[in-house]
DNA sequence: ATAAAAATAATAATCATTTCTATTATTGTG
DNA sequence: CACAATAATAGAAATGATTATTATTTTTAT
């Protein structure tokens, strides 16, 4: 089955490209409405699976119960804060080799590690402080 | 709402116990279920809810889709297998300080990680063997 | 221009989980 | 022990995210 051009699948990817807050499948089907008003929620579904899969975006999972989706396939870490949900890359330089120590005594293959971060953002600490 | 004894809730609550598996609710209420024929999976739902909120038990997200429930609630790390889907504790014993790297330079605060590994469990990479 | 194949919109289905409600079990007090 | 207050239950319906289905529309190679 090869991949065919599509409006709505470049509009999707066009507005990813854009963000740094991992929108979830929602948020972009209500923005990408704006410029396709009736595209369907599952074409915006299909594509960021195919997209994710193609390697083109990443599916983030941070434990909300919602998947959500970045334009950044490097490898980098997330935060979540617990009071609005916001979910925001973090810039660790040092990469701790955590698979490896991991392996130590286990008798399967670790291939790869899931690790977010979770706390308050800077915008809900100051908040709480007024 | 002061706790009352529900004779359900002890029977989840010691089937957990002695499990190293990480059981999902529908596995706990399979279980359940032939000590108490008709039980509801809502008050298996309810009961593992419950039983988390009081800290007794921990609610393990490893990003399968579903929720997963352990009798361990102290601090440990966890693999899950891409093959068979099982989760597996895992002994790291040098516990590093990656919420301190992550808050280098981050203007919110960080209250804690979630990390998970993933791989071939040691039976998989035996059966790939053969 | 046209036909094969892929993508779409709209809708129905699925799956995990939560909520609702009438009934049952637990428990503190007389 | 009886009994009333209230928490917990079973069963069923509801919810929310996601996937599957299908008839129609787009894309694209010839």
């Amino acid at each position: 089955m090869a991949l065919k051009y599509s409006r709505q699948r470049e509009a999707i990817k066009e507005f990813l490209s854009g963000r740094k807050d991992h929108p979830t499948a929602d948020a972009v089907y209500m923005e990408v409405r704006r410029e396709f008003p009736n595209i369907s929620l599952g074409t915006v579904y299909r594509n960021l699976t195919l997209l994710a899969d193609l390697g083109e975006i990443a599916r983030v999972n941070v434990g909300d119960g919602v998947d959500h989706f970045d334009p950044n396939t490097a490898l980098h870490y997330h935060f979540i804060c617990r009071a609005c949900g916001c979910v925001q890359d973090l810039d660790i330089d040092n990469i701790v080799n955590i698979n490896e120590m991991a392996s130590a005594g286990f008798d399967g293959e670790i291939g790869g590690n899931v690790t977010y971060f979770y706390g308050i953002c800077g915008k809900c600490k100051r908040k709480q402080l007024s």
